[in-house]
DNA sequence: TGCCATCCGTTGCAATGGAAACTATCGCCC
DNA sequence: GGGCGATAGTTTCCATTGCAACGGATGGCA
């Protein structure tokens, strides 16, 4: 009879998720950034700090943090750099001594309008090519591996601290 | 009569493809690298090396770049970490004098073997709570995006030197 | 009230990543 | 067959990134 094939298949590279995932993600923050960058002199963090500022109004920095899923530090950064540009301003929030509140500068306001209007052009450009029930699919497929990947690596980092002895 | 709504709706950051994708990548990425790290003592790159290296055998630092869509001097820094790992070998390419050929050593083909049971078991993980034809749809999706994506950012680069003047 | 754990945001530092320069080799055309 | 542009791979340099430590401020609780 013949052999049964124990033989497993080759592990393709090119057909492993979080490889296709970080390929298509590479590219089009690639493709982004440099539009962004040619376009506004913006980075992709300043980029999406004016994003939620103008769509929040007044916030502080760590709110910001929690819309953009970035590190402070970056916010940080990022923030700096639009205020010596002079598209954000920060007041003091009256509500804590710690935090400031940050919103558009009238130029802001103006650099605002214009990237959310290259933003959509550049989604538009991107779903040429796909009808919008495959657009949700994968969107919301998206969603669902980051929230799954969040369980993941939350659970992953839990046992590495093996119960801090008590002070 | 009513005022027709001219009101533009919000730009919502969180339903912007490239945002979603980021954020996505992102935290598979660094689940992934943690695990590898911890499990195995690589780096994304050195594990894509391995990975490819594993499936052709010996081929040489330029192929593994197209085949990991990886830049040459970070396929360079990996290969040479897996060496001095001893994971790699390298004998000089008969055909071409400046290439090495690489390939697995021993130890690294069961490296390589425990390698790709995990990244299996964790594709499997991920895709927990897909079906297999949504699984397909996204991964079809995410081709179509990385290659459109491609072209968009080989068209943008084109204009940039706006016909160099004859010598 | 006075203290302490906690939190906001910035800064310093080490690791990472990519662009360009460099060396060695190739292959082609004259 | 000799020279020259192109290619393989490494090294060097600089920008970006993220972690950890910090100074300033808060709020709850004794």
């Amino acid at each position: 009879m013949a052999r049964v094939d124990v033989v497993e298949e080759p592990f393709l590279l090119e057909a492993f998720l979080p490889y296709q995932l970080s390929v298509a993600a590479n590219r089009i923050s690639r493709l982004f950034a440099r539009r962004y960058s040619r376009e506004f002199g913006l980075s992709i963090a300043e980029w999406r700090v004016m994003a939620v500022v103008g769509r929040f109004g007044a916030i502080t920095a760590s709110v910001v943090c929690e819309r953009t899923e970035m590190d402070k530090v970056k916010v940080s950064r990022a923030a700096s750099g639009l205020l010596a540009a002079g598209l954000l301003a920060q007041a003091p929030d009256p509500a804590d001594g710690r935090a400031r509140l940050l919103r558009l500068s009238p130029r802001g306001q103006e650099v605002h309008r214009a990237i959310v209007a290259r933003a959509r052009l550049l989604a538009g450009e991107l779903a040429a090519g796909m009808d919008a029930v495959e657009l949700a699919a994968l969107q919301g497929a998206l969603a669902r591996l980051a929230a799954h990947a969040g369980v993941l690596e939350a659970a992953d980092g839990e046992g590495e601290a093996p119960a801090p002895p008590e002070p």
